[in-house]
DNA sequence: TAAAAATACTCCATAGGTATTTTAT
DNA sequence: ATAAAATACCTATGGAGTATTTTTA
C-alpha cells in the first residue's frame, strides 16, 4: 500500500463516485477503479459496495475513510514541519548571554524572535561568561552566544553586533558625579573595582584605557558580576568602568557618567563554524535586522 | 511522496547506513540512495548529512524519523482495523431481545461474544416485542433480533435457535401446584392471564394448545410483559402458560409446572436478509456454536 | 587504501491512458 | 436507454537493478 492508494480512496470516499473522483484527481476513471481494486485486494476487504448507479462505503470503508483523512493530514503536517525545520523556522535555540547583555539585549532578542520566528523556542542561558559560552558552543550544549570577543579560540564564528563605550560608575555622592566633563586622567587616583574572572574582556579594555591615559588602575576589589560590582560602588568602595549597557541596571546610590576618552568593549554573536545549522542562520538573519554591524552605527537600532 | 519513501527513510534513519538499510529492505543500495535523494528533493530539506564514513540525521531528519515511525505504525493499525471490521471481528452490533429472552439468553450471548469476539460491542435493546424488532431491523436501527416467529414479514432472515415448551405458572397455593401430573384439560375452567400485545406468538400458542384440548381459555387479565404477568399470578388472579425460560425469573408466590400436552413457542434470531454484514455473519457463527438449531436437540447447550 | 555513498546506465514492472463492455436503473 | 463502473489492452514513466566512480577517514 502507498499513500497514492489512500489519496485515491479518500477522494472516492468523499465523492462516492469514481468518475467524479477521477476528475478531481486528474486521472482517468479506469485507472482509479484499478487502484481501488488493488487496495481492496491487499486489505482483503471490500471498501465500497458499487452498482453502476450507486457507490457506498462499507463499514470497513467508513473506518478507513476516517483513518485515511487523518493519516493524509498527518503526512501534510509532517512535511510542513520538516520544511520549517530545514528553513530554521521551527526548533529550539540554546542561547547564552553575558551578565550585562542579559539585561539589555535579551528582551529585544526574545521579542524579535517571537515576532519573526514564532515557532522557534529559545532556551536562555543567562549570566554566562565568555569562556563558558565558548566551551558550551564547542561541546554542542549551546547554539548561539552573546559574548565579549576577542578571546574566542578556534572553531567558532563571531559577528560583532555592537561596540559599547565604557561608562564610569561612581557612588552618587562622589566628587566626579558633579563634574560636567570627565576624562580618564581624572580617575588616576581612584580605587577601581574590576571583574573577578581571569580573562575578562571588560577588564582588559579598562586596563588598556588607563594605560593610554598614563596610569594603571588601583585594583581595590573584584566582583563576580555586574550586580555585585555596582553594589560595591553604591557602598562607596570604589569606582568602575563598565559597558554602557550596565545603565540598564539602575541601582540606588550609583551614578553613570560618560568619560570622553574611555575605550570600548565589543559585544558579539558566536556560533559553531562548521555544519551551519539552519536555525542559527535564520537567527542570525533576524538579529542582523536588529543590530547594525557596520562601524558607522555602533549603537543598536530601535526595534522596527 | 509515497509510503515507500517513509519506509525507506525510517530504515536508513534506524541504521544510519545506506548499505545495511538496503539489505534490510531487500533492495540494492543505489536505488535506496536515489529514493532518499528524491524524498529530500521533494521536501526541500536535507534529511541526512552523509560522508562515505558516516551518515547522520539532520534536525529535520530527526523530526521526520519520529513522524515516519508514528505514521507507519498508524498505517499498520488502520490496516488491521479494516481487516478486522471486514471479518466482522470489530464493530458494534445493535441487538434486541424479547422480554423473556432478555433474562435467559442475553447473559449467555453477551458472555460468548465477549469471549469469541472481544472487539465487538453490543448495544442491547431489551424488552422489545417481535413487531418492534422487525421494524428496527427493516429501518436499519437494529442489526440482530431475538424474537418469536412466525409473524416476521418480508426482507428478514430468521433462524430458529430454540423451541421452548409452554410451562404452567400458578399461585403457589393453587390446587394444581400439588398435582404430580398436569394435562391441558385440567386448565379448562381456570382464569387465564395473557399478554396484552395484539399478535403475541405466545398468546397464539396458548390459544392453540387450549383449542387442541377442546376449550377456549377464559381470558381474565392482560399483562404488558412477563414480570407483570407473574405478579398477577402471585396475587392469585389467575394462571398462565408461559415460555419455559420464564422460570429464570422466579417470583415468590408463583410455581412453575410442566404440562404434558402443552404446545411450544419458538425463539429465533432475525436479521436483514440483503447486504449481509460481516458482523452479523460472525455473530451468527458464534451464536450457532451456542445454540443447536437442528431439531434433535431443541434445548440450549451449556457454554463450552 | 578501503569502505561506503554517489553516479551512470539499463531494463522491466506497473501506473495510468484509451477503447470497449457490462450492468443496473 | 443511459449513466457509470468494470474490463481489455497498450504505452511509457520511473523504480530498481548492475557496474563504476568518487570520496574521506
Amino acid at each position: 500500500m502507498e499513500l497514492r492508494h489512500l489519496r485515491y480512496f479518500a477522494t472516492v470516499a468523499d465523492t462516492c463516485h469514481f468518475g467524479r473522483a477521477a476528475e478531481r484527481l486528474h486521472m482517468a476513471q479506469p485507472a482509479l477503479s484499478q487502484a481501488i481494486r488493488q487496495l481492496e485486494d491487499e486489505l482483503g476487504a471490500a471498501l465500497f459496495t458499487r452498482t453502476t448507479r450507486q457507490v457506498r462505503l462499507t463499514p470497513a470503508g467508513e473506518f478507513l475513510h476516517e483513518e485515511a483523512k487523518r493519516m493524509l493530514d498527518s503526512v501534510e503536517e509532517s512535511v510542513q514541519g520538516v520544511r520549517r525545520i530545514a528553513q530554521g523556522r521551527l526548533g529550539l535555540v540554546r542561547i547564552a548571554f553575558t551578565g550585562t547583555a542579559g539585561f539589555t539585549h535579551l528582551p529585544q532578542i526574545a521579542r524579535a524572535v517571537k515576532r519573526e520566528l514564532p515557532d522557534v523556542a529559545l532556551e536562555i542561558h543567562g549570566d554566562m561568561l565568555t569562556p563558558a559560552q565558548c566551551d558550551g558552543l564547542r561541546n554542542g550544549s549551546l547554539d548561539l552566544g552573546l559574548l565579549r570577543p576577542p578571546a574566542i579560540g578556534e572553531g567558532l564564528s563571531v559577528r560583532t553586533i555592537e561596540v559599547e563605550p565604557l561608562a564610569l560608575a561612581v557612588p552618587s555622592d562622589h566628587r566626579l558625579a558633579a563634574e560636567p566633563v570627565i576624562a580618564m586622567t581624572d580617575l588616576r587616583t581612584e580605587p577601581f573595582i574590576l571583574y573577578a574572572s581571569p580573562d575578562s574582556a571588560v577588564n582588559e579594555a579598562v586596563v588598556r584605557s588607563c594605560k593610554q591615559a598614563g596610569f594603571l588602575p588601583h585594583r581595590e576589589h573584584d566582583a563576580p558580576g555586574t550586580a555585585v560590582l555596582l553594589a560595591l560602588i553604591a557602598a562607596g568602595l570604589g569606582v568602575a568602568l563598565v559597558p554602557a549597557s550596565a545603565r540598564a541596571m539602575p541601582l540606588a546610590g550609583v551614578v553613570f557618567r560618560e568619560v570622553a576618552d574611555a575605550g570600548s568593549v565589543e559585544l558579539a554573536l558566536a556560533w559553531r563554524e562548521n555544519r551551519e545549522s539552519a536555525l542559527v542562520t535564520s537567527m542570525l538573519d533576524v538579529l542582523d535586522g536588529l543590530f547594525t554591524t557596520d562601524s558607522s552605527r555602533p549603537v543598536q537600532k530601535a526595534t522596527r
